[in-house]
DNA sequence: TACTAGATGTTTACGGCGTCAACTTAAGCA
DNA sequence: TGCTTAAGTTGACGCCGTAAACATCTAGTA
């Protein structure tokens, strides 16, 4: 078994101007990495959470998981590739949160609706990096990954659910279930991308999420029946 | 005056694979353009209609405008003071289209609410390129450019208008005023956004009408005191 | 009118990028 | 044990943004 050795040269002046120079070596057990696809992600995902997505190298992500700049290719046909792969697993930790809201008590669907709309718009402002991978046009042509596309219905779906469940109970106005959903959708995803654009006046976390619960609960009162607010 | 001769070969193919060869030279009256700036935006409009914004490249766009790589920057320090331009000209052309809604007919502060959100999302899909620039995230670091945000905030202000002219009507409910334009700002860009990205199932022009339509009553119900649908 | 400073273009050069082709290494199967 | 092939590497290509140095035109002043 072979030692591969990275050796890297480290420059700086330190206050007075006195240049050192240090070597640094790491080194990998193999040739071969184990999980380079595992590590890319992970890497894809450091790199996202300081550069946009737009600005993101596939060569720095190599360069982050110390491999050449060419091995990304062995797993992903070209960078985006490797964004799809991204905004596939956010939708799936995605979804999970927004489920996690919505059973978090047993309550009545417009209470539900109201729980997952603002976990929607904190998971955004939480997770920024993923989310405008997820959402923002870095990906185009969508469409050439079937699992990111089931991946995004499915956390849809879930939005669908609810409002299917208040229509149910007689709560939500009666109409095309996913359009309603939809309009909510846009709502919560609209309030997110804005915010996450530093589009509004920036305030404290407090401010926004008080914002968040105004802005979805005026968005509800236009979906329910009764005087509920 | 000296006289600025473009020489371009232009080689291809025909039916017969017979290749043909033509020289195309085109020329500039002199060394010095006349208003290249003019030119650099109309340029990197018609490019940006062909590709995304992210894709845009400075020097296809000087290339565009039959210019050197490098001359843009006389105009413009840098790519992105580039994009902010033309997403300041986006603005103001914006701005008319709403106001042009909203004065539409003289009618009720819900109905041009109504109005306006709809051509909200219509003009963000005829203009997909503009909006995108004006409201994506190519644009980083807004607030360098003031003429850019004092354009975007005049817009988001016809908004905040009619809401407060509903408010003292009595049609719309109490409260921050420019909060509950927020809440409808958010739901109109969310949509448009949606609609842009491809990220909902593709539908004609007048289903997309039609749902802009619905979403758009369905969240002014929300804003709206009385019953009036 | 002649001179000159500054605005506006051009040329050249640098390093970074995505991606391809050709090569090397290691692992698994016959 | 030897062959195939997956998973790495190296090097090359042509793009890109942008900086520096140079060229050309324009306008203002003497």
């Amino acid at each position: 078994m072979a030692w591969l050795i990275h050796v890297a040269l480290v420059a700086r002046y330190d206050e007075r101007r006195v240049l050192s120079v240090r070597i640094v070596v790491s080194q990998r057990a193999s040739y071969h990495h184990g999980n380079l696809r595992r590590a890319l992600l992970d890497a894809a995902l450091r790199v996202l959470e300081k550069r946009d997505a737009k600005s993101l190298s596939l060569r720095e992500v190599a360069r982050q998981a110390k491999v050449s700049h060419t091995a990304p290719y062995r797993h992903f046909a070209h960078k985006q590739a490797l964004l799809a792969a991204v905004a596939e697993e956010g939708f799936m930790t995605f979804g999970e949160y927004l489920k996690a809201a919505k059973d978090k008590d047993i309550v009545s669907p417009l209470q539900a609706l109201q729980h997952t709309g603002a976990a929607y718009v904190r998971y955004a402002l939480e997770h920024p990096t993923h989310y405008r991978v997820m959402f923002g046009r870095d990906l185009e042509d969508c469409e050439a990954y079937p699992s990111l596309v089931s991946a995004a219905n499915a956390t849809f779906d879930i939005l669908v659910e609810i409002v299917r469940a208040g229509q149910v109970k007689g709560v939500i106005k009666s109409g095309d279930t996913r359009q309603l959903a939809l309009g909510a959708w846009a709502q919560v995803h609209g309030l997110a991308m804005l915010l996450l654009d530093g589009q509004l006046p920036s305030r404290s976390i407090e401010e926004n999420e008080a914002l968040v619960v105004q802005i979805v609960q005026s968005s509800i009162a236009g979906l329910a029946i009764a005087s509920e607010s």
